[in-house]
DNA sequence: AACACGGGGAC
DNA sequence: GTCCCAGTGTT
């Protein structure tokens, strides 16, 4: 959960999901489309994917108990570079270096890297490699606190930081010009629409995402494509469509810009399902959805 | 090596 | 608005 997401973020899913799921088994138990609708809202789907993927895995190839090697754990889904090291060193005190985006930029700083971190990935691992000690978890978790409290994104605290001595990046004076920011691009912007459609009896039809790509299997009402250009809308059934406003929605990669209508009727469309106003809170919508609804007046606003 | 992949908190 | 978060998988 916490890939690339900050621990508030996390905290409450995290309180669910242990609750709900305690043991490995019982989350390897649980239907996917559990896991995602408790997911929903956390972004970065492919990790729950992984995550469910990763405890069947441990079932079923490691008799239910995790491998305690870097090398082992980096083989199950959803367990990289950063999370192998990272359970292997603290857990273990395995030797390896524990390198998260706070070691990256306490490193760009220390060695005053001239090119953005990314593009020296295996210098810092080295780096950090030779450095690790006798306490292997420790110094991981140590590393990392430094870079969250210490030699920060906005603020490097030189003047207490342990590794000011040897810093290559507060000796040029101006230690925040590291990690050198990589050339970024404009976003794009695209344009769609999105279709509510109110059942008399309150309920909305949605449908299931396809299996892979943007969103993949998160749950959503209606819409055309998402292009670059605006096109007129093109309903997919016959009745009398409302605009109800737009939602802006930006993601990784692109600006999205939707039109929502809606329009009240009683036929299903090909695929999908109506969902009652009782359980449209547990449906696996990501967050975008919930502007949609929220804009449609189907949910109170988030 | 570059890109796809969400969402929110902090400033 | 921008930046960045205890990154991973795919191409």
């Amino acid at each position: 959960m916490l890939q690339q997401t900050t621990i508030a973020a996390v905290r409450d899913y995290f309180e669910k999901f242990t609750r709900l799921w305690p043991t490995v088994h019982e989350l390897a138990a649980a239907p996917l489309d559990d896991v995602l609708a408790r997911w929903a809202g956390l972004g970065y789907y492919a990790r729950a994917r992984n995550l469910h993927a990763c405890a069947q895995a441990v079932v079923s190839r490691h008799d239910g108990v995790f491998p305690s090697t870097a090398a082992d754990l980096r083989e199950l889904p959803g367990i990289g570079d950063y999370t192998s090291a990272a359970i292997a060193a603290i857990c273990h005190d395995e030797p390896v270096a524990v390198v998260d985006g706070n070691v990256d930029r306490v490193m760009a700083r220390f060695l005053a890297l001239e090119n953005p971190v990314r593009d020296e990935k295996p210098l810092v691992r080295s780096r950090v490699q030779e450095a690790v000690p006798r306490r292997a978890g420790d110094f991981a978790q140590a590393m990392m606190d430094l870079g969250a409290t210490i030699c920060a994104p906005r603020r490097a605290n030189c003047l207490v930081c342990p590794l000011e001595p040897q810093c290559l990046g507060t000796r040029t004076g101006n230690p925040l010009a590291y990690p050198v920011p990589p050339a970024k691009k404009a976003k794009p912007e695209r344009f769609g629409h999105a279709y509510v459609i109110v059942h008399p009896d309150g309920s909305i039809f949605v449908r299931q995402r396809g299996p892979k790509g943007l969103l993949a299997k998160m749950t959503e009402v209606p819409g055309s494509d998402w292009t670059a250009n605006g096109q007129p809308p093109a309903f997919p059934l016959s009745a009398r469509w409302t605009e109800a406003g737009t939602v802006v929605h930006t993601f990784t990669h692109f600006r999205l810009t939707l039109t929502v209508w809606t329009a009240s009727a009683s036929t299903p469309l090909d695929e999908g399902w109506w969902s009652a106003p009782d359980s449209l809170t547990s449906e696996a919508f990501p967050s975008l959805f919930r502007k949609v609804l929220a804009t449609a007046g189907a949910l109170p606003i988030p």
